[in-house]
DNA sequence: TCTGGGGTCCTCGGGCCT
DNA sequence: TCTGAGGCCCGAGGACCC
């Protein structure tokens, strides 16, 4: 999908065609998540402070993003892809990759694409662009290619689709920058121009041994092989769950170890309660602190009984938490867990609260899920989990930018200035 | 400029066992 | 009995992706 969180809010506020517009964190700390082509011609892009991008483009319209809203959109054009293939790998919310292998049968890949484009903009009166190629890591570049662009006067269309014959792919590949591969990021890119690599044909042009040696085994192969163009990687529609975290960036560095506590709780709990959702079980705890210099910290602890609910995974962190000192600020605080596997537990309903024999911790878990499906999330929550006598709600995705207003002072012990 | 959140995968080092 | 090699697991951190 083209800047698709833009492009979400431009269908529900039309009047802002045309402008630029920035979608992400507006707060201090936030980032931005998506930029119209009108916002990117000024040199905005993802990722990107959002505190930069306003001094780049002081006119471009900021909009704090509603990820319950893309979920949603999202779901409704994957539904869109699946009436074309059952082979459908989502890659995020606004990408996917499909074998459409079978449905080649009837008509042409290019043919297949056009519907695609033309359904979702009939549907969602969103635009996508398409890149057809043999594998899949040709057919992201080919959809890179096939977007449009950002320019000094305003958004250059882009063809829509592109497709890499089969045949063709060098002819394609090797005059990228090397920076277009899967896997090389600012770190890589750094070692491959040490060695002289520009483009993905100078990395072709290297022996292995050179690449394997600078960036490592598993890295320098793969890169090689992308090099030539080669990627055996399948379409995988049921990919697994390998972990599940939640994690804040504060408006203010904490120090304070209530504050930090009742987030551990707050978090635990939002983990705990996607765990379930998910019918699966964790044996691994995760914190992650990051201090206020950036300096980022993980601590990890694995128990040889899975576990399930916020009270198991908030001893694990409470525990882990105590090898750290919060003493110099906390900016970033997460909760994660690991070592996945299917719930072996029973769910219960809310008529068991009512029944005579006292709850188990597991129990306790599925009542509480029950209450918070029925009820909305802010139902039923932990009494540690409240500020100033209100019940915090954390939902996955809620502060996906940042943290959201520019004077929070949530939860805030310490004013970093 | 001052850097989000939610993931995956890889590397490296230490501990344990054979 | 001691030592080293190798395999395996786990924890920590880095890099990368959208």
């Amino acid at each position: 999908m083209d800047a698709f969180y833009v492009s979400v809010e431009l269908v529900r506020r039309p009047e802002l065609r045309g402008r630029p517009v920035v979608v992400g964190g507006t707060g201090r700390r936030g980032v931005v998540a998506a930029a119209s082509y009108e916002a990117r011609s000024y040199g905005v892009f993802s990722a990107m402070p959002s505190a930069r991008a306003r001094q780049l483009c002081p006119d471009a319209i900021f909009l704090a993003g509603d990820h319950g809203h893309y979920s949603d959109v999202s779901a409704r054009v994957m539904g869109v892809f699946a009436e074309v293939t059952p082979l459908v790998e989502p890659i995020s919310l606004d990408e996917a990759f499909l074998d459409v292998t079978g449905a080649l049968r009837s008509r042409s890949a290019t043919q297949i694409a056009s519907e695609l484009r033309s359904a979702i903009w009939k549907q969602e009166e969103l635009s996508c662009s398409v890149g057809i190629a043999p594998n899949k890591f040709l057919a992201k570049l080919a959809s890179e290619a096939a977007k449009p662009k950002p320019s000094r006067r305003g958004p250059v269309r882009g063809p829509g689709v592109t497709e890499v014959r089969p045949g063709r792919e060098l002819e394609f590949l090797h005059p990228l920058p090397v920076s277009a591969l899967w896997g090389v990021g600012s770190a890589t890119q750094a070692r491959l121009h040490a060695l002289g690599v520009q483009t993905v044909g100078d990395l072709a042009a290297l022996p292995v041994v050179t690449l394997t040696t600078s960036v490592g085994q598993a890295v320098g192969r793969h890169l090689h092989a992308l090099a030539q163009g080669v990627d055996e990687r399948p379409v995988e529609p049921d990919r697994e769950t390998k972990s599940i975290s939640h994690e804040e960036t504060f408006a203010y560095d904490l120090t304070d170890p209530d504050a930090i506590d009742t987030e551990l709780v707050r978090q635990s709990d939002a983990v705990a309660q996607r765990l379930r959702n998910h019918d699966l079980a964790a044996r691994t705890a995760t914190v992650k602190v990051r201090f206020g210099d950036f300096t980022t910290i993980t601590r990890r602890s694995t128990s040889d009984r899975p576990f399930t609910t916020a009270d198991e995974l908030l001893r694990a962190a409470r525990q882990l938490f105590t090898t750290i000192d919060p003493s110099a600020g906390i900016r970033l605080l997460g909760v994660g867990v690991a070592g996945l596997t299917a719930d072996p537990g029973k769910q219960l309903s809310f008529e068991d609260l009512l029944g005579d024999t006292p709850a188990s911790a597991a129990e306790t878990a599925a009542v509480i899920d029950d209450v918070r499906a029925r009820f909305g999330d802010g139902a039923i929550g932990r009494a540690s989990a409240t500020v100033d006598g209100q019940l915090r709600v954390t939902r996955r995705g809620a502060q996906q930018w940042g943290p959201d207003a520019p004077d929070a002072t949530e939860g805030v012990d310490t004013k970093d200035q």
